[in-house]
DNA sequence: ACCATTTGGTTGACGTGTCAACCATTTTTT
DNA sequence: AAAAAATGGTTGACACGTCAACCAAATGGT
C-alpha cells in the first residue's frame, strides 16, 4: 500500500476550506469504501444495495417513492430495480386497483440477502462514527440539513 | 417546481440516521447545484473546474500531483487535461530535465476564465455556509476528517 | 552496468449516472 | 364528458467514473 494518506501540502490548506470539494471527496471515498464491501460479500452495486435497503424498511413500496426518497434518478431506479428483480432478490406486481403502479417487495432470497449484508454494514457504520459522541452527529447530521436547503438555490451570478 | 422539497415520511426516520446515505445524498445535491452553475456559466464540467481550480491555486503542477490530492481517477485527469489543453485554457509543456513530467498552467484565458467563476463560485460557498457559525464550520470539518480516516478500513465481515 | 521496481501518463473497455423523450394511465380542470 | 395536466414507469443516447493493461522513462539496488 503506498502512501496515499499523507497528502500534498501545496494543495491542501488552499482546498480544506472549500466545503463542496472536502464532501465530494470525503463521500467519494465512502462510496468506494462501501462498494468494496458490497462487491466482497455479494454481487451488489451500492445503489442496488441502497434499493433493497429501502423496500425492506418498509416492506412494500413503488419505484416512483424510491425516486422521491432518494433523488436518485428515475431511469437507474428503472433499471436497478428490474436486475434485481432479475437476480431474484425482489418481487414486481402489479398494485390492485391500478394499472401503472408497481409493488415492490423482497423475496425471500432478497430478505436474506439483505439481512446478511446489513449485518456488515451496520458494523461498519458504528466503525465510521467511532470516534463521535452524539452531540458531534446531531451537529453533523444538522450542518447536512442546513447545506441540503441551500443546495436548492440556482443562481449566484446577480 | 414540484414539491420535492418535502420527504416522504415512511422512510425519513429511518434513513437519515445513516450517515453514508445522508452524505450521499447531500454531496449529489451539491454536485447538481455545481454542475448547474457551471453550465450556465461555462462550458466547464465539474471535474474541469476542479482541475483548474486546482491548478490556479498552486500556478503550476502535474497531472501526478492532481491525482495525489483529489483522488480523482488519473485517467479521468489524464482526459480532463486534454480537453482542457484543445478548449484552450491550459498549457501542458514538459517539464524540463525530465521526458515524462508535464507542466500544467493556465493559458491567459484559462486564467480570465478561472477569475470569472471563482466569483460566483464564491458567492456560492457563502450562500451555503450562512447559516453556519465558524465553530460549527470548524466541528463539520473535523468531522469529514474523522470520516474520512475511517474510510480506509476495507473489512467489517469478521 | 544491469535488472527490478516505481513513477507519470495514456488508452480501451466497461459500468454507472444523467438527461430528455416518450407512452400509458390517472387526476384535475373546465 | 372532453381536454389538459400530472404521474408512473421505460427507454435510448450520451457523459462521466472506474479498472486494469500498458508504455516509456526514471530510480534504486546489487
Amino acid at each position: 500500500m503506498q502512501s496515499q494518506t499523507q497528502e500534498n501540502d501545496r494543495f491542501a490548506s488552499e482546498f480544506r476550506a472549500i466545503i463542496t470539494y472536502r464532501l465530494a471527496k470525503t463521500t467519494n471515498l465512502l462510496n468506494a469504501q462501501a462498494a468494496h464491501v458490497l462487491r466482497k460479500n455479494s454481487n451488489l452495486s451500492l445503489t442496488e444495495w441502497r434499493v433493497i435497503s429501502l423496500i425492506n424498511a418498509v416492506d412494500e413500496t413503488t419505484a416512483s417513492e424510491i425516486v422521491k426518497t432518494t433523488f436518485i434518478d428515475k431511469g437507474q431506479i428503472s433499471r436497478t430495480v428490474r436486475s434485481l428483480a432479475k437476480k431474484g432478490l425482489l418481487l414486481a406486481k402489479q398494485r390492485k386497483g391500478s394499472r401503472r403502479q408497481v409493488e415492490l417487495r423482497l423475496s425471500t432470497d432478497g430478505k436474506a440477502l439483505y439481512r446478511r449484508i446489513v449485518a456488515i454494514m451496520t458494523n461498519r457504520q458504528s466503525h465510521l462514527t467511532r470516534e463521535f459522541t452524539s452531540e458531534e452527529l446531531a451537529a453533523f447530521h444538522s450542518a447536512l440539513d442546513k447545506l441540503e436547503r441551500a443546495s436548492k438555490m440556482r443562481d449566484f451570478d446577480e
